[in-house]
DNA sequence: GTATCTGCAAACCCTTTGCAATAAG
DNA sequence: CTTATTGCAAAGGGTTTGCAGATAC
């Protein structure tokens, strides 16, 4: 069906989330953590619609279909996390906004304080800094987070 | 007195805070704020005391000799975020960690994963990411932040 | 003199937690 | 069966806010 779409890695083709759900149950297992419906329904809300959310977004879209409480979805969010299916982001208005992670390539965001939207680019000498910083610090590097912040294009054009 | 260490910009001399004090000063007339005693003496203090700090941490260090309530203090923080005095660097625990911007330069964190210490760094790549990746989005920036996570030399050794 | 600022205490709001019922393995 | 997980409602805790009195200008 997708299957011709293989090297798109922008727009995921069904099977990935297939993959990226069993990937999920696998790291709950491996931890000894149970696979729950409302586990797997969190995590596939996320892989098919959120890229960037909050806990709010995530918990209205879930309860038409099969409602979650928002203490699970608390309780599931340090979970995700560390099997690696999402990232915090960002904070804003006093709480925090996360991104999927699964199946998307690392990048950073550019944030528009008009606005507030946020836009993605990647630039491959993050991962260099990262890397020459840690080794002449000694520190042994985990992760790092790149972000602008600015005017947008569009609001740039709206503010003269 | 002091004028022999102009290029030194680490330590700063005393002459220094005077000047910042007065461009904080400036900052707030030219607003239209008012110059009270209480922005005056958290000013002072985060410039004397606090690379890195909370609110909690000012509020103690404040009170023996100054005291000045966590209300004030909350609502002096936008107007020294608008002067450029200070910046938000991380949330941790739930609440917000600033640092001094004033008389330093800018500069990057190293964060412990385990032991919570922030180590700094600089690294002149950024600016140029920012101003890259800026022109090719049509992006108007006003900032970046940078930050790596891992685990500082101690705590790597500590930990085998 | 007048508008802004302060301190206090209460309100806010996101997040966490205790507990009894439920479900996974 | 046993123990982890859920939902609910209450608690937590950093931050914000309304208000009356104080203060900058």
């Amino acid at each position: 069906m997708s299957e011709d779409r293989v090297a798109d890695s922008l727009f995921e083709p069904e099977g990935d989330l297939v993959e990226e759900m069993e990937a999920f149950r696998c790291f709950l297992k491996s931890k000894g953590y149970r696979v729950t419906k409302e586990r797997e329904a969190i995590a596939e809300s996320i892989l098919k619609n959120h890229d960037h959310f909050d806990v709010d977004e995530l918990f209205l879209s879930l309860r038409p279909k099969t409602p979650v409480s928002k203490a699970s979805i608390y309780r599931a969010i340090p979970l995700m996390k560390e099997s690696g299916l999402l990232a915090e982001v960002y904070l804003e208005n006093g709480h925090m906004h996360y991104e999927r992670v699964y199946g998307r390539e690392h990048h950073s965001h550019l944030r528009c304080l008009n606005c507030h939207r946020i836009f993605e680019f990647s630039a491959p000498e993050l991962a260099q800094v990262e890397k020459r910083i840690s080794r002449q610090e000694g520190f042994k590097s985990e992760g790092h987070k790149f972000e602008i912040w600015g005017l947008c294009a569009a609001c740039q054009t709206e503010k003269r």
